[in-house]
RNA sequence: GGGCGGUUAGCUCAGAUGGUAGAGCGCUUCGUUUACACCGAAGAUGUCGGGGGUUCGAUUCCCUCACCGCCCA
């Protein structure tokens, strides 16, 4: 049956992979060697909520290609799966399907059943970025598909069957660590996340800059008291000198001034010297209550921003909570979870009382502060933005808010034209600017800093180890650059806050009893029993998701039990990741492993860049520019979305896909199809044992040696992670070499009756076989696809032996390559000259050298039908008006006489004999240097020499031709 | 503000360790020779961002400037 003209990828596709999987293919350790190396990939794993995106399919295809490429060459293989259970994400995922549902609200049906709700989504719709990374193609060991949350309370080990218990690892990790003193709870300013209600780490947050204003105020001095204001130049001179009662305050959040505790200005700071250790007061509140709050000195102040003194709110600002600490400044807590301001408490005449009381120097307990509730009974429940309008609404009603004219451009939008009408009037200063805001990564909406509660690992420790393993390259990090943004995060590393006030997750195993005594166990049992049979409550907080992701390279193979398999993969070889994810996982795997394993989690950490749109923009669903790589694998099959990807991973630079790139590589899909099916019309068949080095026709042996020359070239650019190289040799072997070339030239072999049929044949289905062996990594489903159609085999394709060796011919190659040049020469030629693509022209020999002669019988009949020359003619002179061609060790020249358009041949000489004399130029100036003749490496000068005698020969040849040219004319 | 990366053909990008600037797409012209028109043949296009330096020699190494992008504050 004659194959078809192209590859029906989406029909293929599923066959193949099915079949793949029915023969265990996949499997850990499927194709190893007897005694072999292992090599093992820890799959990033996708969230389960998650969808295939084009960054998912660079990731994997990448990892595949590393993986198939070791199980042909007989390693040991575990591509380990899994995907990850995405705390926010999937209770936002299955809160939003309740809702849709009108179902219960989470909070309605409790935790238990909330679980239960998550564990049966998980069940329904947790594969579907399994599936979708099957059409990919990922070879992965589906059957030990692991899941971060297996074995957590409700499992219905669904989809995920033989997965690791990997909630026991989780809790073994963390009572190890509490018990190391490496993990501890308290009260700390952290990133709180208002949609959530949960805390969420400083990766999670998003620092955008976005419009704002700086509100300035002035905060009145105690009792009317003055002092003098004097601001200078940097020469010393006064500049502005006035009687103040007030310090004036510059703030973007001016609700959080409810809160302050103090003013700070720097200690070098002599416009405030003056008012150090006074007290002032808080612009807003119940005029009866107004709380008055010290002034102090600190070094977080920068003297030349605003007014250089800042309040300081302890509980809503990472900076000002890091004054508030040092120099011992009540915190209050102004918000409640949902960044409501607080409407708990005593009212507030009470609390600002008390307040009062401690800013003049009465003793506090962070408990009893954070019991105050300084929000006045007005705004009290109101949201954070509705107060911050109120607050400015009725500071300025009252007159302290700092005044400018309102021409100042400071204003923004706002400000008037000088000159205009009113442009003198005073106006509050409200400068427009652009502000950076916290926002929360998944819910969007601008994160609080919060006082609250929370577990902590104490990564500082943790990371030294780490650090260390990349330093001394126990753990090499590509590119190299990566390195140094893993370095700067890691030595300057910040306790991690583990704790989430999620439902889904790992809940964290530790207990406390009536007292608030901690007790952390792996089991409720064994904390009772610690706590002599106390009563005890469990944490109602779980596990931030990269805890358990962290333990992912060890979590998978079986830890904390012994198993075969963690002793065979672990430290697994190599890590494909995205970079943004670096210190979120990268990092902590490195930590979590070093820690557990004693050993690094992975040899080679391999970062690869960001897909994006054509533009060069990130691809994002709000900009609309999102390609879907599955509607690109059911348009172009996912070999060409595959190799698209491949060629373009050059290390360190973000790719820039286009649809067009994609399309173009489904054509090399076609083009390597119609080169097997051409072998096929052909009946070439693979002959076992055949060694095409050994062939009798030097065409033969130069497309070994070029074979050779492809293999090794791929081995060396995956070896040192150039997929781009990888992928960009295959193309241009496959159809540049072998369909360019050899396919052509092997024509006139395959006919019937020649001598060298039977070799063709062979070497031409050893050809297409090893374009199959090296193209399969990138390409797997054609290549496969095809290498079961050519002859039945006993093994299939992605488990064939991958070759090694093989020599080049270098005699081969002379000759062949000077068969190709001369055709090259003659097609341009004639193209040049507009001879007429039929026209039939014989090629005239004048002059050849012994080997050029023998070439030009041995291949007469290939020249003659790729270069339109049916006939050899000798002559002892170029005839009349014949073109002479460029051919190395040999006078040869094509007669068009009749057809010679001289003025365009005399064109084409004097061009490139103009290119020539310029190159001639070039080299004898630098031959001519002595300082060249001296300093450069000798192989180098004799180089140029070489280059400079072959440019003058040609010179020479052109030169002649000219003449002839000219006597024509 | 600190750090990192980029700037090469019309477009998208390669150019490890300095020594003849490349590919794909696009473009122009031509082509039904039985693998492929999802093809073939031929062709055009570059002050390698600007300026300095090191060197016999710099797209490549160093400095500097400009513009673009990313990460961290």
């Amino acid at each position: 049956m004659p194959m078809d003209k192209t590859f029906d990828a989406a029909r293929a596709e599923p066959e193949i992979y099915a079949a793949w999987e029915a023969a265990g293919a996949f499997r850990a350790g499927a194709n190893a060697r007897p005694g072999a190396e292992s090599f093992c990939i820890m799959i990033p794993p996708p969230n389960v909520t998650g969808s295939l995106h084009m960054g998912h399919a660079f990731n994997n295809t990448l990892q595949d290609i590393l993986i198939r490429w070791h199980r042909m060459r007989g390693f040991d293989t575990l591509w380990q799966p899994g995907t990850d259970h995405a705390g926010i994400a999937t209770q936002m995922v299955v809160e939003r399907q309740l809702a849709a549902e009108g179902n219960l609200t989470r909070r309605e049906m409790g935790r238990e059943a909330f679980v239960r709700k998550v564990w049966e989504w998980k069940e329904h719709y947790g594969d579907r970025i399994v599936t979708q990374l099957k059409r990919l193609g990922a070879s992965c060991d589906w059957d030990r598909t692991a899941f971060t949350m297996a074995g957590a309370p409700g499992d219905t080990r669904k989809g995920h069957e033989n997965s690791p218990n990997f909630h026991d690892a989780v809790l073994k990790v963390f009572v190890d660590l509490y018990n190391a003193g490496l993990i501890y709870r308290g009260k700390r300013l952290v990133n709180w996340d208002p949609h959530f209600e949960t805390a969420i780490s400083d990766l999670e947050v998003e620092n955008v800059e976005v419009d704002g204003f700086m509100w300035h105020f002035k905060y009145p001095l105690q009792g009317g008291q003055t002092y003098e204001y004097v601001e200078r130049d940097e020469n010393g001179n006064v500049t502005l000198r006035e009687t103040r009662d007030y310090i004036s305050i510059a703030t973007t959040r001016p609700e959080t001034m409810l809160g302050d505790g103090a003013v700070a200005v720097h200690p070098s700071d002599k416009r405030y010297a003056p008012i150090v250790g006074k007290l002032c007061e808080i612009p807003v509140g119940p005029r009866e209550h107004r709380r008055l709050i010290p002034i102090i000195t600190d070094p977080y102040p920068d003297p030349d921003f605003g007014s250089g003194a800042v309040k300081i709110t302890g509980a809503h600002d990472f900076n000002d909570y890091a004054v508030a600490r040092r120099n011992n400044i009540p915190m209050y807590r102004l918000m409640d979870m949902r960044g409501h301001m607080r409407d708990d408490g005593a009212p507030y005449a009470e609390c600002a009382a008390r307040a009062q009381e401690i800013a003049e120097g009465a003793e506090f307990t962070e408990a009893e502060v954070d019991t105050l509730n300084l929000v006045p009974d007005d705004l009290r429940g109101l949201d954070r933005f509705e107060a911050r309008r109120r607050v400015v609404e009725q500071i300025t009603a009252e007159g302290l808010a700092v005044t400018t004219r309102a021409d100042d451009p400071r204003l923004g939008r706002a400000a008037r034209k000088p000159g205009a009408e009113g442009a003198e009037a005073e106006v509050p200063l409200v400068e427009a600017k652009r502000i950076m805001a916290p926002f929360g990564d998944r819910s969007k909406v601008i994160i609080e800093p919060m006082l609250t509660d929370q577990w902590f690992v104490d990564a500082g420790k943790l990371a030294r180890a780490a650090i260390a393993a990349v330093e001394d390259g126990r753990t090499a990090i590509l590119p190299e650059q990566h390195r140094k943004v893993y370095f700067n995060w890691m030595r300057d590393i910040e306790p991690w806050c583990i704790s989430r006030q999620l439902w889904w997750g790992h809940q964290i195993p530790v207990w406390y009893d009536e007292d608030g005594n901690q007790y952390s166990a792996t089991s409720e049992a064994e904390a009772v029993a610690m706590a002599g049979g106390r009563p005890l409550t469990r944490d109602p907080d779980v596990l931030d998701t990269w805890f358990s992701s962290a333990l992912w390279p060890f979590g998978t193979l079986g830890w904390p039990e012994e198993t075969p398999e963690l002793k065979r993969y672990y430290p697994t070889n190599v890590l494909v990741t995205g970079f943004d994810i670096i210190f979120f996982w990268v990092a902590r795997m490195m930590m979590m492993g070093l820690h557990f394993m004693r050993e690094v989690p992975f040899h080679t950490v391999y970062v690869h860049a960001l897909v994006r749109d054509e533009k060069g923009k990130k691809m994002s669903k709000s900009l609309g520019n999102v390609m879907d790589p599955l509607d690109l694998i059911d348009k172009y099959g996912a070999d060409a979305v595959r190799f698209t990807l491949a060629s373009m991973a050059a290390m360190g630079r973000d790719l820039k896909l286009s649809e067009a790139r994609v399309a173009g590589y489904g054509k090399f899909v076609t083009k390597l199809w119609n080169a097997a099916r051409l072998a096929e019309m052909n009946r070439a068949k693979p002959v076992p044992g055949f060694d095409p080095a050994g062939a009798a026709e030097p065409l033969n042996r130069w497309i070994a040696g070029e074979t050779a020359r492809a293999g090794a070239a791929v081995d060396g650019a995956l070896k040192s992670f150039r997929f781009n190289d990888a992928a960009n040799g295959l193309y241009a072997f496959v159809w540049g070499r072998v369909c360019d070339w050899y396919l052509e030239l092997a024509k006139p072999l395959l006919a019937d009756g020649h001598p060298a049929q039977a070799e063709t044949r062979a070497t031409l289905a050893w050809v297409i076989d090893r374009c199959l062996i090296l193209l399969h990594p990138f390409m797997p489903f054609v290549t496969e696809a095809l290498w079961g159609q050519i002859a039945s085999r006993e093994k299939m394709l992605i488990h064939a032996d991958w070759p090694e060796g093989g020599a080049e011919d270098p005699e081969a190659d002379r000759e062949i390559g000077w068969v190709i040049g001369l055709i090259e020469e003659i097609r341009s030629v004639r193209a040049e000259m507009n001879v007429a693509p039929g026209a039939k022209v014989p090629l005239v020999i004048v002059e050849a050298g012994a080997a050029e002669a023998a070439r030009l019988e041995a291949h007469a009949a290939l020249i003659a039908r790729l270069a339109r020359v049916p006939q050899m003619i000798r002559a002892d002179a170029p005839p009349r008006g014949a073109v002479t061609l460029s051919a190395p060790g040999a006078t040869l020249c094509l007669p068009l006489g009749d057809v010679v358009d001289i003025a365009a041949e005399k064109a084409r000489l004097e061009k490139a004999s103009q290119k020539l004399e310029k190159e001639i130029g070039g080299l004898s100036a630098k031959l001519s240097n002595e300082k060249f003749l001296a300093r450069a490496p000798e192989e180098v000068v004799e180089e140029q020499r070489e280059r400079l005698e072959a440019a003058q020969s040609e010179a020479g040849r052109l030169k002649a031709a000219l003449g002839r040219l000219a006597e024509m004319a």
